[in-house]
DNA sequence: CGCCGACTTGAGCAATCTCAATCATGGTGG
DNA sequence: CCACCATGATTGAGATTGCTCAAGTCGGCG
């Protein structure tokens, strides 16, 4: 499955839109913005306020580049507010979604110190705030740290969990199962009815999903028999406990 | 796509097949052994005796369950010579192939200190040597030692990169295209012209490649084509240059 | 020799993609 | 305030890809 945004898939930044005025000045950052990365969660406040020192917020627009696949690195940066999609480019030119970040999310990995590179692109959906870090100075910090080292390891194998879980998803479900799942992951907690907004457009979570737009329309349409209402961006479901249940029927048909 | 063993996928190894002898004690391990696991690489001599006090070599036979999804985790494991796979068990009770692990390489993630438990199942390819260290002793030499916190860090951004790698294939390659990346990375580098062995059977393959073993078999004979022979396990390829040179035009039909 | 497991091949089917037309919907300018 | 446009979403029809089921081949091993 690959992205196509509105644009030419190959060159969706190639070209500024019209209008857009430039990209803000970034802020500079207090210690208090880092707190809320969740990579410093546990982390004591004089390494946070050392790390602090040259931290700056940076605003972006939809459809931003903050970095590219490939490119050296030079921050490590946090989403403030809004989402950060991260996507690969294959070399037939595809472009492959591989995640998407949220607020107090990291985008992309920690620098560890060697001369590295962005392994992914990372493009702004919707107006986004970034929280950006140095990478040399988290580097030094993170040498004199063990607490961090230690986040830092945290922080990776939650990545691992996820992208295994999302080779599994890929590999042993289809669309609808996909869809059915990713819904029950936006249901709040505790209530088995609800009603929600989707976090970002469809074309979006058809990507995040790894199917076509289409597909993913369609898909919807057959979990509306299993009580799942959409109007634009409004979900409603009308029992998660049985979506949940029916999640697995919705396999291949079982000769 | 989901693994099919000889038996039944659900219980492939609830029922020990006729005729296996018991899992052969395990065997202490100097620090020599150590040595050769990647992670500790460039771990000094000193951590890695204390490292190696209680580690051992475990010999498993083809089919042997190393540990299951969701089981605490006990050890931290190497592979010593041999292969084993990493699956995943979706709700729906089909299996997924998240990766395979030859000599070298860590098998799951490192243990950090809390109550961790296995994101995966790991079962031994043919016959197959372990190395396994507890992992009480690692934790705690993990906290004193950056050397060692670094190179799990190393670690872990090397599992992400080739996690990323799998999911970008998965969503935008077609099966043909994989299966000559998959080739194109067995051809020994230096030579266009090339003949090898494969590491293992194709079945294991298909899963590897996301596909059915079918699937897998049609892929092999639309490369004969493009100069790849195969006569069982040994495959010879024509032009690597060549090869992958088409492995973009093995893509979705242009219009 | 005959069986068994791994592999291949064929035919039909199901899931998904592609292409294309249509339908909201929200914003913009007149 | 409304016509109009751009964008996202839906729907339909047909092509493709990969899966399922089933049969057949091949090679090794008891």
């Amino acid at each position: 499955m690959t992205i196509e945004t509105g644009h030419a898939a190959q060159s969706y930044d190639a070209v500024p839109r019209k209008g857009r005025p430039a990209r803000r000045a970034p802020q500079p950052a207090g210690s208090g913005e880092l707190r809320k990365a969740l990579l410093f969660a546990d982390i004591d406040d004089g390494t946070l306020s050392r790390l602090s020192a040259d931290a700056r917020i940076e605003s972006l627009q939809d459809g931003d580049t903050l970095f590219r696949q490939g490119a050296g690195v030079t921050d490590l940066s946090f989403v403030v507010s809004g989402y950060v999609k991260l996507t690969r480019i294959a070399p037939s030119g595809r472009q492959a979604l591989i995640g998407i970040r949220s607020i107090g999310e990291m985008i992309g990995e920690a620098p560890t110190g060697g001369d590295e590179i962005h392994l992914v692109s990372a493009e702004s959906v919707g107006a986004t705030r970034v929280l950006k870090l140095p990478a040399p100075r988290f580097v030094r910090l993170l040498k004199e740290s063990p607490a961090l080292c230690a986040a830092v390891i945290r922080n990776s194998k939650e990545s691992i969990a996820r992208l295994v879980g999302e080779i599994e998803t890929l590999k042993s479900q289809n669309a609808d199962q996909r869809l059915a799942q990713f819904i029950l992951s936006l249901c709040p907690p505790g209530e088995d009815r609800c009603r929600f907004r989707l976090p970002y457009d469809k074309r979006l979570i058809a990507a995040r999903l790894g199917v076509k737009q289409e597909t993913l329309s369609r898909a919807f349409a057959k979990l509306r028999a299993h009580g799942v209402r959409t109007e634009t961006r409004n979900v409603q479901v009308e029992s998660v406990a049985h979506l949940a249940d029916q999640c697995d029927r919705l396999g291949p048909s079982q000769h």
